[in-house]
DNA sequence: CGCTAATCCTAATGACAGTAGATTTAACGT
DNA sequence: ACGTTAAATCTACTGTCATTAGGATTAGCG
């Protein structure tokens, strides 16, 4: 019902006539309405798929796990702000503490992984729902007179969807991971070396 | 307001009050509700602190700029579902033009960057902000018996707080694409022999 | 001083979330 | 088959809200 007519227009009139039963009923099984959008984001988030077991490298393992959950939560643009509001994070547990078990990283490394992941996979998710739920394009046009640098970046940029760019900035991350590892430089900013190296 | 009685509370009635004024007035500045949201998610965007000039490098310059964004939401947690849902995009255009200017990497990077960063940021502060409004932990607790891994990812972890957990994200990222740039591997799947070569 | 547009008002409407309390239905042991 | 009990639903109602219609008031300005 929230993909057909939004989440504005769902009360728990619609949800009762829809059930074929009066509004108060359903205060039977739910505390208020609040209780039940919240049920919807955990059934939202519950047909996420797992890890699975490939013979792919993990950060690529992982790349398509966060693909495929961010391709679920897409199918439901008109969800997006309730997954924001009640995001039900303790049914991710599961998946991070397998995610931390199949991470080559040592474990300071593990937290930080998660959470970028994460904030990457849902940030691109949800404002990319929010933003197909207004109607209006994920990233607006940029006038190339006031804006000519921005322009020159999105004319190179060769990625020519939304999801391949999102895969382009997991692997930037893994690809940091793999190298603040390296060096042994988890926690220390970004050296300047770094660029003018090879500049 | 909203930071006092909460979004759900903000009625235009309340709104009519604060301001001695009658409730239909209000119609005659904003078409609706939302309009008048939509304009508050634009305030709340307006007041973002620029690119500063110092020595930095251009790194580290961005992480400032995204960790005073990422503060200045968490102090309106309680508008973070108004910064999902009238996400004002086009006033970050010029940041990102800025940005896009000062990028020492290639075009093509660009757009991967600024996505990168801004999903990093935004999902980052949206998600902090809503688990501040409905006053519960950003990370839940985790069950040692049930996710073993996961208790370790967390008692390993060397980040104390969510800001410094955020800003190693940042800069993992940054790393990612420092290292990508120098294999010229934009594009290119994480290869595994990352990991490998140093374990 | 009077025109005009901006601003605000009163009054009313329809939809909604939520409550109270009575009624019906279903489950289950006897 | 029957009676008890809890689950599930109902009717009736309340208060709040966003929004509309149309009239009154205020402020800017020549």
């Amino acid at each position: 019902m929230i993909d057909e007519v939004g989440l504005a227009k769902l009360s728990l009139v619609r949800v009762a006539q829809k059930l074929g039963v009066q509004p108060p009923s359903l205060y039977h099984h739910f505390t208020d309405k609040a209780a039940l959008l919240e049920e919807v984001a955990r059934l939202l988030l519950l047909n996420l798929p797992g890890l699975e077991k490939t013979e792919l490298p993990y950060e690529e393992r992982i790349v398509t796990l966060c693909v495929s959950a961010r391709r679920s939560l897409l199918r439901h643009p008109n969800a997006a702000v309730l997954m924001l509001q009640f995001f039900p994070r303790h049914l991710l547990l599961a998946a991070y503490n397998e995610a931390a078990a199949g991470d080559p990283y040592p474990p300071e490394f593990h937290m930080a992984v998660i959470e970028g992941t994460e904030k990457l996979t849902f940030g691109s998710a949800l404002f990319a729902a929010a933003a197909q739920a207004r109607g209006i394009p994920p990233m607006p046009e940029a006038d190339r007179e006031k804006l000519p640098r921005l322009a020159l970046a999105l004319d190179a940029n060769p990625f020519d969807d939304e999801e391949s760019l999102f895969v382009e900035t997991l692997r930037i991350f893994f690809t940091g991971v793999a190298e603040r590892y390296r060096r042994g430089a988890l926690g220390q900013p970004v050296s300047d070396s770094e660029q003018l190296e090879t500049a």
